[in-house]
DNA sequence: TAGTGGTCTAGACCACCCT
DNA sequence: GGGTGGTCTAGACCACTAC
């Protein structure tokens, strides 16, 4: 039997599809097997089926025609459709084809700013965790990301924390909390100070900077980050079905 | 009856639940009615509410909890959560609370670059149609965005081209095409030269510069982005949900 | 315990594309 | 005509939260 029950049997159809398209079961723009095809042999409902297809047509992973099939979008199944640029960096540099390391630059705790306090919903003062941290891709420095939190929210002040966490697995541990949504505001700046020497950049080259809200179910500010992206290295690259 | 026919019930449920949400009928922060009262009111099935719930939550407009009840983030709202800073710029500038005006710089044709030629598929040296144009925002110049498309694409070679068009609507008016998917790799860059100037910027400021391709459902690319964002001026914000 | 959202099924009918 | 994806329904059961 290929599905099981305990688990989600929608996540046991999307990782076995997403396999199969990875490893080029499904040949690379070619035609997946009908949604009834699928849902038979994998002993699933068709619905089932279809919501696994929707998400991956969403991410452009496939395409879909009615009356003809779906087909395996052979420019994207090779390169990372999951937005992982705005949340995930170690996974990103390694779907770019390097080896990710993580260099942690400081972990320290100081008074939020005021701004910092109105947009993390804490009292003017509060102390704030520092984090900051290097992306490297095969040892060059590809990004560099700062973030902050109430150390209200710590269930341990004391450390040590792991820097190596991508930062939502660095919430549930610390903190048992888990994101809903982020904003992400995207502006361009000069290298300059701190990021522009860690990015290793010229003076006044130009830098992706992206600075990111991180907000829970219950619409509480959680995180905040800021982040600068030495864009000649790694593409900030974003995917998106229309419909 | 509140829903009819023709038109797909499911669209004919998120416009209306999206219009209470803005209208505040639901109150921002407040409880959505549970997905049985909405299908029972609306007299759909509960599919067809949790369909159109999913996106929302997607979208980062609705916040669920199990067990509990389906709530409106009221810090979204009011801001516009489609993404449409990567496609349709008016609407963008308008979401922001300006008045949108396009003012077309150039339309004409030239031959393809060897780059151009390879990412639209084109024999080298094939003829391009090529459009420059400047959204503002109140008047103040805020994207300077170019776009390039084979003339093989067009059905009508002669003008007059409609430059106020969204780049979706161009491609579906004189192309019959529709685009599945695009897309965009994001980058910073020095004002300087056209862009520069037609943004009104100092010498060496910085900017964000997009560049995006589109495909149809055939994978075939139909258009070429190039667009340089005033950023001071307009956020590029993106939302995300988990999960 | 009652009510909510989350998961999953079985099946109907439609619109569309191919040959 | 036969097969495909697209839409929609009715209903079952589960996991969770509030009370």
């Amino acid at each position: 039997m290929l599905i099981q029950r305990p688990i989600r049997i929608e996540d046991q159809v999307r990782s076995l599809l997403r396999q199969r398209i990875q490893e080029k079961v499904y040949p690379p723009g070619g035609r997946l097997p009908s949604e009834s095809e699928l849902a038979q042999e994998l002993g699933v409902s068709r619905a089932t089926v279809r919501t696994v297809l929707a998400r991956f047509a969403k991410e452009g992973l496939i395409l879909r025609k009615q009356g003809d099939g779906t087909y395996i979008n052979e420019r994207l199944h090779a390169i990372d459709t999951h937005q992982s640029g705005l949340r995930d960096f170690s996974r990103l540099i390694e779907a770019n084809g390097y080896q990710a390391t993580i260099r942690t630059i400081s972990i320290e705790t100081r008074q939020a700013s005021p701004q910092e306090a109105e947009m993390l919903a804490v009292p003017a003062g509060s102390e704030l965790l520092f984090l900051a941290r290097l992306f490297l891709a095969d040892d060059r420095p590809a990004i560099f990301a700062t973030n902050v939190i109430s150390t209200g929210l710590l269930k341990r002040l004391d450390g040590p924390f792991d820097g190596q966490l991508p930062i939502h697995q660095f919430l549930q541990t610390y903190c048992q909390e888990e994101i809903a949504y982020l904003i992400s505001d995207i502006e361009a700046t000069l290298a300059a100070g701190e990021p522009g020497s860690l990015l290793a950049c010229r003076e006044n080259e130009p830098l992706l900077k992206i600075m990111e809200t991180f907000y829970n179910k219950e619409n509480r500010p959680l995180l905040l980050g800021i982040s600068y992206y030495n864009y000649t290295i790694l593409k900030l690259r974003l995917i998106q079905a229309w419909g």
